[in-house]
RNA sequence: GUCCCCGUAGCUCAGCAGGAUAGAGCAUCAGAUUCCUAAUCUGAGGGUCACAGGUUCGAAUCCUGUCGGGGACACCA
């Protein structure tokens, strides 16, 4: 078990005990009571703030009830050593022989020892991509669609059934700019001479092969039909042939979503967008009404009219919604609304929307809707994710949107390969903006985040292998049960006391969820296996394989076992493939 | 004008659902290579946590306000 869950529990049962013993008063709460490595380790393995959150509704003094604490505390297995510091914290220290348990539990589940059952299978939904069938992917949509994954992936290892989802959309204006951009490519295709593609209409020649699969299918009959006949077939073969474009480029990230949720299909029939309208009509929260003019710049095409408007300020929004166009058609809020909704239907109570940063002005309306069509029950959380500026060598990458000329997704993972896009874009919180230089991503230093992790790895595998050439019959994972006794040395129990950390960086990760905290750990734990091996290096009897000692080469050679498999478990979260060799 | 995000060491950033003396990398300086991959490691210097109040036993963390940077503001997606 988790050693942190195991001493919060053993707290409480402590709590319970003196309570009993008519030491401390019955019924006292014990769920703010936390147990967490203290910030500097020569305070202890555990420190607990159970005295200072007791204290007052036990009328005790903390230092006086940490004491109390302290004693009963120090009369428990495993732990070594109990002081009172500070305000009232209660620091323990583990016996060796506990850490010792803690490694050869690590040992026993592999690469799943820090899976947690936290998420008690809820089920989460996790959409995230959702960029328009219009055109490949680029650069932009890079960070949030390796954001979502990775999130996704760990809330899946913290014990969450998780659902990956695509919102396509398929509805509206920019699909039907699309289909006219791919009737001209249809016209060309047919031998017509097309000198410039007019302005409004996406230029890019990916759009080539559409016309002419277009033109294969229905030779010149999509030629002298009016619009409104052709549109909706050449409409849906592009989306069609774009969203094919899409799953390539999320494939070449190793991100394949389990749903692509169509918003086309919302309109029906039946007509799901009407019928999540009625629902909130029926609830009093749509009305017909007039809307302020918008702050800042105001539109050119303003008009004040009245239209069908949610009340999402009942929820928080600064201002109610439009649901309909001038034109009579819904709005994208409208769809999505009914989109959440659907979601709800299908049982998802916790819901995650990946979105850009320019999409934060979104977030309050699209919670009160999930708020209104839940009845309160389902929770949305918006992820924003900040823009990447890309660098070659230090000098910004220039794109100019005008000419077309932007980095694809797939330019990008084709360059560097899939894994250090997917660890680089996991190095920075998703709110803060990241600088990816196609340069230092693939450098073998340091400098470098997934060579450094990634060489932690390979380096124990190296480890691996020279150990089968010292001692021939040992194979791995290790064959045998090692004698962990013999692991004495304060920095080889210090990486044990690391790696029991892990569990707890999961589930934390998990909850917040904020994938860059398993990156961050996973360094971390690449900085500290790095050290111990240079140790190595000065001190040879603090190698990890010593010809002369077969017992203590596998105590240790069982330690860099549990780093390896931590590792490369925690990179397998955030769905990065770890390697064995580096050269 | 309103709302959202951000402000931590010279630079780039962490800071764990409030916890003890605020951390890491880069850069700077001083060291380590008969080596299990030195593609690495060890040590040193360096911070009024933007500012001011508040909540509390305790605040970089929560609340309010100010300043500074970014983003968004009917019918686009």
């Amino acid at each position: 078990m988790d050693v942190f869950t195991d001493f919060t529990r053993r707290l409480a049962e402590a709590v319970r005990e003196l309570s009993d013993a008519g030491v401390l008063p019955q019924g006292l709460e014990t769920d703010r009571i936390t147990v967490e490595p203290p910030r500097d380790p020569s305070h202890g393995d555990l420190a607990t703030n159970a005295a200072l959150v007791l204290g007052k509704p036990a009328g005790l003094k903390p230092r006086e009830l940490a004491e109390k604490l302290a004693s009963r505390l120090g009369k428990t297995a495993d732990v070594a050593e109990v002081s009172v510091a500070g305000p009232g914290f209660v620091n323990l220290r583990l016996s060796d022989a506990y850490w010792r348990r803690q490694l050869r539990s690590i040992l026993e589940n592999g690469e799943g020892f820090a899976r947690s059952t936290i998420g008690q299978g809820r089920k989460v939904n996790v959409e995230y991509v959702s960029a328009n069938p219009t055109g490949p992917m680029h650069v932009g949509h890079c960070r949030g669609a390796v954001f979502g994954d990775a999130l996704a992936g760990l809330l899946e290892y913290a014990g969450f059934e998780v659902a990956r989802e695509y919102y396509v959309n398929d509805a509206g204006v920019q699909v039907d700019v699309l289909a006219r951009s791919a009737h001209l490519r249809y016209r060309e295709a047919l031998g017509e001479e097309i000198a410039e593609i007019p302005e409004g209409l996406y230029p890019g020649d990916y759009l080539v092969p559409v016309g002419r699969a277009l033109a294969a299918e229905h030779g010149e009959s999509l030629l002298d039909v009016p619009e409104a006949e052709w549109l909706p077939i050449v409409r849906a073969r592009a989306i069609g042939m774009m969203m094919d474009m899409i799953r390539q480029d999320l494939a070449s990230l190793a991100i394949e979503h389990e749903v692509f949720f169509s918003e086309a299909s919302l309109k029906g029939p039946p007509d799901r967008i009407a019928e999540t309208i009625e629902y909130l009509r029926s609830r009093g929260l749509i009305y017909e009404g007039r809307l302020p003019p918008p702050k800042g710049q105001l539109p050119e095409d303003w008009e004040d009219r009245e239209q069908t408007l949610f009340r999402a300020t009942q929820f928080g929004d600064d201002v109610d919604r439009p649901l309909m166009k001038s034109d009579g058609s819904y709005t994208y809020f409208a769809s999505d609304i009914a989109y959440h909704r659907d979601k709800f239907e299908r049982g998802y109570g916790e819901m995650i929307d990946v979105l850009g940063a320019d999409h934060g002005g979104y977030v309050k309306r699209m919670q009160a809707a999930v708020a209104a069509v839940s009845g309160g029950e389902a929770h949305l959380d918006c992820r924003l994710c900040q823009l990447v500026r890309l660098f070659r060598g230090g000098q910004p990458v220039k794109m100019s949107k005008r000419a077309g000329e932007f980095v694809t997704l797939r330019e990008v993972v084709e360059e560097v390969g899939r894994d250090v896009v997917r660890f680089m874009m996991l190095t920075r919180k998703n709110d803060a903006p990241l600088d990816f230089d196609f340069e230092k991503v693939t450098e073998q230093s340091k400098d470098n985040p997934v060579f450094y992790v990634q060489y932690a790895h390979a380096r124990a595998h190296s480890v691996f292998r020279n150990a089968a050439e010292v001692f021939p019959e040992v194979t791995f994972p290790l064959s045998e049960a090692a004698d962990l006794d013999l692991l004495e040395d304060p920095a080889e129990l210090a990486l044990i006391r690391q790696i029991s950390t892990f569990p707890r960086t999961i589930e934390q990760a998990a909850l917040a969820h904020e994938p860059h905290r398993v990156a961050f750990y996973l360094y971390d734990l690449a900085s500290s296996f790095h050290g111990l091996w240079n140790r190595g290096k000065d001190l040879p009897q603090l190698r990890f394989i010593n010809p002369e000692d077969r017992a203590l080469s596998l105590a240790r050679l069982a330690l860099v076992q549990s780093v390896a498999s931590t590792v490369s478990a925690g990179l397998r979260v955030l769905g990065v493939e770890p390697v064995t060799e580096m050269r």
